[in-house]
DNA sequence: ATCTGAAGCTTTAGTAACTATAGCTTTGGA
DNA sequence: TCCAAAGCTATAGTTACTAAAGCTTCAGAT
């Protein structure tokens, strides 16, 4: 058996952490929260991780790097570990965070142009305002975006 | 003097987190991190404001609104407190801050590209998927977005 | 003057999803 | 055998609030 093929079996929380780019706490923390099983320990405690472990470790990173919540995520995993089961419910959390995600972008946009034209309007000169962006801010009059 | 005159000397803390908008804990946390200064007190030790605070909480619900962080707000009224100072800490203040906005628009857009694919690859059918959301969160391969 | 319900008070804990620290033990190669 | 790197647990800190418990004050009606 070759080396690379026995870390499969029984990698230690460091080397999933660097094969999955999670880090190290994150990885003791998602266990505590219950997304990862505890893996087997060695005689010293440790603990050591196989292949399945890194797999599902990589679906919760994946699944966090898309905006997912962690009771999502918990959520999908369910419905991945009962195969065939209605996939409705993975659908109806995509789409309600596809959703989320719409919103978000579009309330961004309304700050941005908001911010384009409070922070242009002072180019940051010394004598040149006195100051528009507090100006800006303290009065709300000229403020062109919707609802707080 | 009108009722309304008198209130704007003395309003309670409900008062003015109807004017403002915003939440009673809130106000009281704004004091607590030294966003607002600590307003006079009734003679059963209740708050009482007057129209600087309500000017000051306004300035602050605005920058939050626009997403400035308590910490930068902090330093933005520092600066409005003295005027005729540099503006030049507000407009890096801002422009940094929009920098963030636009940082954090792409990012989501990206997401919205990758969530969009992996929504509609399976409609919700029962029959359809076994499961293609699923599948696409535990296969990274097929993921077209680029760092996480 | 008294009653009462709404509003206010402080303190403490909870939220999401980690991150960091302290103080200790284990591991694995030289 | 030694030792530094890595791992362990438990606890606290982060951001910007929000909620709850258990009490006190206020203001209008009686």
């Amino acid at each position: 058996m070759t080396a690379l093929a026995k870390l499969e079996r029984v990698m230690p929380i460091g080397a999933l952490a660097e094969r999955t780019g999670v880090k190290v706490e994150t990885i003791r923390y998602y266990e505590q929260v219950g997304l990862l099983p505890p893996p087997e320990r060695s005689e010293g405690n440790q603990r050591r991780y196989g292949r399945r472990h890194a797999e599902r470790l990589a679906f919760i990173k994946h699944a966090r790097d898309l905006g997912f919540a962690v009771d999502n995520i918990r959520t999908l995993l369910r419905l991945s570990d009962t195969p065939g089961i209605a996939c409705d419910e993975a659908h109806a959390i995509s789409v309600a965070h596809l959703e989320e995600v719409r919103d978000k972008i579009a309330r961004l946009r309304s700050l941005e142009k908001e911010l384009e034209r409070i922070a242009t309007t002072c180019s940051g000169g010394v004598a040149a305002c006195d100051c528009a962006i507090i100006e800006a801010l303290a009065d709300h009059g000229q403020c062109s975006h919707a609802h707080h």
